[in-house]
DNA sequence: GGTAGGTACTTACGAATAGTTAGCACTTCG
DNA sequence: CGAAGTGCTAACTATTCGTAAGTACCTACC
């Protein structure tokens, strides 16, 4: 039973997740993850402009869909170490290759936004 | 001048950027728009669940971006044909790949999640 | 010939979602 | 002995989103 999912329809489970991976906070934590494990704080710190709320409803999601891995020390002060999975890397490494693209292009995106407005005002 | 972005930066541009290309319904719209150039009332039935409202705000922010091209062709009735750039047409193959992964590993995604479930449920 | 339907939007409003602030229980540092 | 750090959660508010309707114009139908 092999199943396969639609992202184009929007009663299929995979809306829901790539929503969590692509999304404006869990694209960035799983990027991040690359790197290699992190605590709560590490994330929050590094992913600039992120609540703790977000940060850790993000988590959550993340780690509900299988993505990334929740490692709780019972320890003063608690430690709570994120990883990701087999099934996260593969999603993290897709996100990071096209935000490193992004990163790269920047001027082609800020030369185009320019074009753009311009173009607005000037039909005014 | 080499201009390099960071989308972990909350004050830098590519995170708009980052979030129009990943965002709920911009990667949907790019990842269709593959199939070759699309009206707007196309767009609307092929990708599920979205708006006129939200389609329309999607792909103004796509066009601004550089991602996107809209030619309108003033007849009666209206005919606005979208289409990508070639710069959208590299961002468009990586969302178009990542959402088919997603697709794939369905199976492995609800297991994920009800192995997640049964966890919760189970330590209360 | 009047109504229904199609086109690509825009606008107003209620609903959902995101962000802000504060608090917790505990320890270490100054 | 107060302040700061840990990883969250709960309550409140700001922002965004989705829904429904309106627009201007034509075609097709009864």
């Amino acid at each position: 039973m092999e199943l396969r999912g639609d992202v184009y329809d929007h009663n299929c489970p995979t809306r829901v997740i790539a929503n969590h991976a692509t999304g404006r906070w869990g694209s960035l934590a799983l990027a991040k993850l690359l790197d290699g494990t992190k605590r709560f704080g590490e994330l929050r710190r590094e992913v600039t402009g992120i609540s703790e709320k977000m940060l850790a409803q993000t988590l959550q999601a993340l780690e509900r869909d299988g993505l990334v891995r929740r490692e709780v020390h019972p320890v003063i002060p608690p430690r709570v170490d994120y990883s990701l999975t087999t099934l996260g890397t593969h999603a993290a490494k897709q996100i990071s290759e096209l935000f490193g693209w992004i990163e790269e292009n920047l001027p082609n995106f800020l030369a185009a936004q320019e074009e753009y407005d311009t173009r607005q005002t000037g039909n005014v």
